[in-house]
DNA sequence: CTCATGACCTACCGATCGGTAAGTGCATTG
DNA sequence: CAATGCACTTACCGATCGGTAGGTCATGAG
């Protein structure tokens, strides 16, 4: 009985892996409940019976990616440069792998659909998380007393820039197919690279 | 009878702007068609009417997006300068009207949603918008010979940080409402000059 | 063995979804 | 004036939506 995760907790992580995978690919309307238990062989009502509700599997969704971010942002504490703890991170949202992307992919889609519901929304999910990234850019030389809305304005373009980069190159990759395969990957990848680096390095903008 | 626009295409325009808002918003399943035409005050079958059915009122939407870009780009064809031309038009994807942010929205949930059905469509909407915009950062000094694919990066860079931009702006001001009411505002214009400025101006990246 | 708990099921519910059928009323045209 | 066509209507349709009620069955504790 002493193990960390229970059988219970080890179903529902396999149900929120399935469910955060749909709502990326379509959004929080475009999935139905059951969509998810469909694609996880139980019945809507089994589905349910774990989470009450869509809207709390929907949040939990959200919780689990704030954590996972958090989780990988305090793997960064290690690093000692601040400069390069921050570029490793936000490099890393994109890893190339399908888990890292649809976070990515639901993030945005988030940010697109709690437009309507921001009023209800006590504690955004991603408060915290955004302001520890500030103040990791805070640390970098240079960066010290920049107004926190200057910080996340850079930060904002750079994970912008990222964001639209993981929702977009499957349909321009399809377009410009005719290119080398990895063509645009790694040319995004360079100018991204680019991009972190210059902005980390260069000193604020002055008042 | 000879006028340019008939009153059914005025009527078909009125219907075409309330629906590219809700889609902008809500995305294509967030809305339904009771709720277009309940908020233009006709019935859904009068909707029905007009443009037959449900995709193709969304796909006629993102077409008015593409003719609209397409008429914004070719006006900048005054501008001799192609790095200027360029810059005017990236620069004006985001004047802070509400008609182009919910433009700007419903083509970020398009990158988003047409992962699934990308297979079915042939032709996609703002392939020839695209294309124009590489040709147009080809003619800027030290782009010329630039692979196509290094050139839609360095495009894809700038129009995502100004879409990350545009979804999350609301957010991100209700968060940190603390600060001045336009300084986040402010913060990502100066800092969007920047990039593209230096996106333009920088010899591309040589292999 | 008994009994409670939790994971899942079948069977529904009212509401709403996108879409069809069959008109009604008005303006234009010959 | 008759007739055509268009804008728009009411009245539906089957399917599916999120969610509820109540039951089954396995496991594990007392």
């Amino acid at each position: 009985m002493p193990t960390t995760e229970s059988k219970a907790d080890i179903t529902r992580e396999r149900l929120l892996d399935e469910a955060s995978q749909l709502f990326a690919e379509r959004g929080f309307y475009g999935v139905s409940l059951a969509d998810v238990s469909g694609a996880l062989g139980l019945t809507k009502q089994g589905l349910l019976h774990h989470f009450g509700n869509k809207k709390r599997l929907y949040a939990e969704v959200l919780e689990r990616i704030a954590d996972a971010y958090d989780a990988r942002r305090s793997e960064t504490d290690s690093i000692s440069d601040p400069k390069e703890a921050l570029k490793c991170f936000l490099l890393g949202l994109d890893d190339g792998s399908a888990v890292e992307q649809n976070r990515v992919r639901l993030l945005v889609r988030e940010l697109l659909d709690n437009l309507q519901r921001m009023d209800t929304a006590k504690t955004w999910y991603l408060k915290p998380f955004l302001d520890n990234l500030i103040a990791m850019l805070r640390r970098c030389p240079g960066w010290g007393d920049v107004p926190s809305s200057v910080c996340l304005a850079a930060l904002a373009q750079i994970i912008g820039a990222i964001s639209y980069n993981v929702a977009a190159a499957p349909t321009f990759a399809k377009i410009y197919n005719d290119e080398g395969e990895g063509a645009l990957e790694a040319a995004f990848k360079d100018s991204l690279a680019v991009l972190v680096e210059a902005t980390l390095s260069a000193p604020p903008p002055r008042c």
